[in-house]
RNA sequence: GGGCGAAUAGCUCAGUUGGUUAGAGCGCCUGACUUACAUUCAGGAGGUCAGAGGUUCAAGUCCUCUUUCGCCCA
């Protein structure tokens, strides 16, 4: 059998995927014997269907997959569910897009033709980001895997509907919503982005009143009000307000929006503000249009923004709305649902919203109604899928109330029951959640789970048409080749579907052996007639993603997966969809199955490029973990990107990758050197416990396991408190630093020597702490740890082995291990540590005196532990390339030309007479010497501060005490060098 | 406007509840192809811990303010 000296993970990777699945290693049978603690389960945030993976997937699922492999080595009854998001919008966008290649439109193809059109793709592509992830090894149980739209999750869905529509928790009603002119549907409020310092304009415009108001005696003088917070009428701006008598004549109001100015129903002022009391049930004319508009009081109006005066428009702001409400103002709309000008006034009819912002202003311009323009910073609400600025649009919609659902989901985090790590994002899920709007669920798209609700068309038929201004633009305008007579039906069907007076027809919810059904309405109860029609919309994505944790189980069917694995313990994801999604699923895990869906929520690092910038597919800022994975091999992508996800917003640097394939690398190899120094022989009875002789034992074998036992342990501590860069830091220093660079190098020793019981000892160690340190590194680099596995224990898989626990091996590995603790083997640990101290004194020593690498040369050592050092005799001559090695006690006289470095227990030397240059070593012992003279004068300014000794720890009062002994010893002796060398 | 977070070596980041001389990887300098590994090994240089003030025997760590940057909510 032989390893290659480079590991090369394109060779290795696929097969053990391949056998993993064949060997049903990501299935679980469902256990009774196993408790609730023993059993494990995640849900995946189900990625988008038409998505890649992206470096925020990598991370995820590289987390998930770590503590899931660690889990299941724990003997934990583990379940890993997978699966797809439908994505409503993206989706329906993908293939509309293919269509438009054929030339066509979905209009033209028809709701249901399209439907089967999106299945297709889906059947196609939707595999892809699956794919994806199993290239990165991720161990989820694929025999479980979900998708939002398919029969099962549906069912969630509509049962979940309907159950919250009969509480009252779902209703229907006219409403102000985020309109996306583009995507032409309806969003949520978390749908929608702001993005900041844009920059905008503030028109002021001036509106005519319909008579000259004079100001009443007594008032205030509105050119003179030093008290008032706001500005008064100084700015010379307004006096063109007034006439020469002093009435106001016009009032101007400063607006963002001018287009919006002709569905301007009132103008509103603040009650208090005296600049206007007396303009308080006045008119006002509206600039082009000419209409009377009404002002009114209301506390809407802001005294310090603009003018203090402002235009109210109930049908194109949501606050304007609520002004309008409140004072039982018309809604006028002028902006259709495609963004396109729908008003009487005909100048302006089909133009873009902002094309008719231009001309709007021009004309007012002309006819002198803009009085001033400013910069003005705004934050326009945007469409996160595309971008385009939202319209705030008046329309009927189906809403879940949401402040009933939450006080629950509020509870349980404020109770502990579902924790944030970190903590502090708690708070963020509590700022939302308590200050909860209820939630726009319908969207008018036709890929998505179709709202299971009708309508009688004959009871419904003599509603009035709605003033739905636009709705014929959906389909001549977008639709393309629609023929009129099809669009005719299509606005009387919206008609019936807008229409907040429509009533709902409510199929029954069938229960039957705990399987749940849904019976579609066949008659109109009022009407017994058979024309029924389901609802046009859709649920919003996230309706059913909020149900994911229940679905993917199997709810509402009363499964044996949701008693098993119902709740789940960890939900891993990033920031950016706590609100959006977790908060939801807390919610609807609450009211369906009454408790949170899992009990910590992990949120991970967000990887932003090189800049700090947020990775953008769009800008080519993107890394693209597939070819970081054919680059690296996928161990090295999910280590690097493990070791490089610290804190919350991290630099993607490739660098980290890299320097997790050279780790792989490392390990290959000394995996490879522990091989080769393996027999078949001890192989062949390596499964079974291994006997260590013990008096072959040496300091460095007790040192290896006592560091393997202590990462073990630390690893362990760190994914419970789901520390991943650090536990994978730690396996790393382990495994590099004190197993390769140390323990490696000594054992070479003993296969050099001639003593084959030590020989023996030393493969027993190896074997032992090489495979623990596999064991441990297995959920971080799962492909590399089961290739090498394979060439010591080809019989089992890694990935089915048990999960190393020092405290049972220490008891049962081998009858020696047992005794570790024990003080005679306790010295190991300080032994190994002068060992090093000595190796790295003399390594630079004879640096500094130039020695070259392969050139031996005498060492002596003046030590307060001459016992213990003749014990390593051997390994120091080794490691410190000693022609010749003296070891004597402190008493002593030293070397008198020789290069000297002390250390904790003595000093180190090379007497090297005829090499040394005098004057160098002395001008570096006193560089040496005055560093420690410093440190020692530190501490002892502390040790004499009297407030020091009393007021800190004894055991820091203790460990200063002793580090001035320490320091003092090594001036003493440096002192006595540097003498000695003048004499 | 409100909230959260960040600022530490040339770069990317660690740094527990305050307590020895602030660490790692990469990069840089010196040397070595030493039969596990040059994806390596040995040695080294490099830091007023953003700035100011405060608390304390003791501050990178706690508090206040300022500057710069990122994110979230409205």
């Amino acid at each position: 059998m032989a390893m290659d000296s480079v590991y090369k993970p394109q060779d290795v990777e696929e097969k053990w995927y391949k056998k993993w699945i064949e060997r049903k290693s990501f299935s679980v049978s469902i256990d009774y014997s196993k408790s609730r603690e023993k059993r494990f389960s995640i849900v995946m945030p189900p990625p988008n269907v038409t998505g890649s993976l992206h470096m925020g997937h990598a991370l995820n699922n590289t987390i998930q997959d770590i503590l899931i492999r660690w889990k299941r080595m724990k003997g934990y009854s583990v379940c890993w569910f997978p699966g797809t998001d439908h994505a409503g919008i993206a989706t329906q966008v993908v293939v509309e897009k293919e269509l438009k290649k054929e030339g066509k439109t979905r209009y033209e193809l028809g709701r249901e033709k399209f439907i089967e059109r999106v299945w297709e793709w889906k059947k196609q592509y939707g595999g892809i980001i699956e794919d994806q992830l199993k290239k990165l090894g991720v161990s989820c149980d694929w025999d479980r895997n979900a998708f939002t739209m398919d029969e099962k999750r549906s069912a969630a869905v509509q049962e979940a509907f309907l159950r919250l529509y009969n509480k009252g928790l779902i209703y229907r009603g006219k409403r102000m919503v985020n309109w996306c002119v583009r995507c032409l549907t309806a969003l949520s409020d978390l749908e929608v982005e702001h993005l900041e310092s844009e920059v905008g304009t503030l028109y002021y415009l001036k509106y005519p009143l319909t008579e000259p108001v004079p100001f009443g005696q007594e008032e205030f003088d509105p050119f003179d009000n030093p008290n008032m917070n706001y500005p008064s009428f100084n700015d010379p701006m307004y006096k063109q307000l007034f006439n020469e008598r002093g009435e106001m004549t016009a009032v101007m109001i400063a607006t963002t929006r001018p287009e919006t100015i002709l569905a301007d129903v009132a103008i509103a002022v603040h009650p208090q503000d005296s600049r206007y009391k007396h303009l308080i049930g006045k008119e006002a004319i509206l600039p082009l249009a000419g209409r009377r508009l009404k002002i009114i009081a209301d506390e809407w109006a802001d005294p310090e923004v603009g003018t203090g005066a402002v235009k109210i428009t109930p049908a194109h702001d949501p606050n304007d709305f609520e002004v309008g409400e409140r004072h039982g103002l018309e809604q006028i709309v002028v902006i259709g649902l495609n963004g396109k000008m729908a008003t009487e006034y005909d100048k302006y009819h089909g133009m873009d919203r902002f094309t008719c912002r231009e001309e709007i202003l021009k004309d007012l311009k002309e006819k002198g109604y803009l009085v001033k323009e400013e910069s003005w910073g705004t934050s326009p609400g945007r469409c996160s899928r595309c971008g385009t600025i939202i319209e705030p649009y008046l329309s009927v919609q189906w809403f879940m109330k949401m402040k009933e659902l939450a006080k629950p989901a509020v509870e349980a985090v404020k109770q502990g029951k579902v924790k944030f790590h970190p903590d502090r994002f708690s708070k963020l899920y509590l700022d939302w959640m308590e200050n909860i709007k209820d939630w726009c669920i319908s969207r008018q798209l036709w890929w998505g789970h179709r709202i299971p609700v009708w309508y009688c068309m004959k009871c419904n038929s003599d509603l009035p048409l709605e003033q739905m201004p636009g709705k014929g633009e959906i389909f001549s305008g977008v639709g393309g080749g629609y023929s009129a007579q099809d669009a005719l039906e299509k606005i009387d069907f919206h008609h019936w579907v807008y229409s907040a007076a429509a009533k709902p027809i409510i199929p029954k919810i069938k229960h039957e052996n705990g399987k749940f059904e849904v019976e579609i309405p066949k008659e109109c109860p009022d009407c017994k007639g058979a024309a029924l029609i389901q609802d046009d919309d859709v649920l919003d994505t996230w309706f059913s993603s909020a149900l994911w944790p229940l679905s993917t189980m199997g709810w509402p069917e009363d499964t044996e997966d949701l008693g098993y694995f119902y709740p789940t313990q960890v939900l891993s994801t990033g920031r950016d969809i706590i609100n959006l999604w977790v908060a939801r699923m807390i919610m609807m895990g609450l009211e369906f199955k009454q408790a949170p869906p899992f009990s910590d929520v992990y949120i991970h690092a967000t990887i932003l490029d090189r800049e700090g910038k947020r990775m953008s597919k769009s800008k080519g800022t993107g890394v693209d973990p597939l070819d970081l994975i054919r680059k690296y091999g996928a161990d090295a992508t999910r280590f690097g990107i493990v070791l490089m996800a610290q804190g919350q917003d991290v630099r993607f640097n490739e660098e980290k990758i890299q320097q997790a394939r050279n780790f792989a690398n490392k390990v290959w190899n000394a995996a490879r050197f522990v091989r080769s120094n393996l027999d078949d022989d001890f192989l062949s009875h390596s499964s079974g416990a291994f006997k260590l002789e013990e008096q072959k034992i040496k300091f460095y074998d007790i040192w290896i396991f006592s560091r393997l036992f202590e990462t073990i342990k630390r690893v362990e501590s760190l994914l419970e408190h789901f520390d991943f860069p650090t536990a994978a830091l730690r396996i790393y220093d382990f495994f590099w630093d004190d197993f390769c660079d140390w323990y490696l190098e000594l054992s070479k020793i003993a296969f050099q020597g001639n003593d084959p019981e030590r020989k023996k000892t030393v493969q027993g160690v190896l074997y032992y702490v090489l495979t623990f340190a596999l064991k441990l590194l297995h959920p971080f680099m799962p492909f590399l740890t089961e290739e090498i596995w394979q060439n010591f224990n080809s019989d089992r898989l890694l990935i089915h082995e048990k999960w190393p626990d020092p405290i049972s091996e220490e008891k049962v590995g081998s009858e020696l291990l047992s005794k570790i603790h024990e003080d005679r083997f306790q010295l190991s640990l300080p032994q190994m540590q002068q060992f090093v101290e000595i190796v790295k004194g003399v390594r630079n020593l004879r640096a500094e005196a130039g020695i070259p690498v392969k050139q031996e040369a005498p060492v002596v050592i003046l030590t307060s532990q001459k016992k213990n050092l003749e014990m390593m005799n051997e390994e120091l001559m080794v490691f410190t390339q000693a022609s010749e090695l003296k070891i004597v006690s402190e008493k002593e006289a030293p070397p008198k030309k020789a290069f000297s470095s002390p250390y904790a227990d003595g000093v180190v030397y090379l007497p090297l007479e005829g090499v040394l240059d005098l004057n160098a070593e002395l001008s570096r012992l006193q560089e040496y010497y005055n560093q420690t003279n410093q440190e020692l004068n530190q501490i002892r300014s502390r040790l004499m501060n009297p407030e020091f000794s009393e007021k800190a720890k004894k055991e820091v009062v203790q460990t200063a005490r002793e580090k001035e002994k320490l320091l003092s010893e090594k001036i003493a002796r440096t002192r006595e060098r540097i003498a000695s060398l003048t004499q």
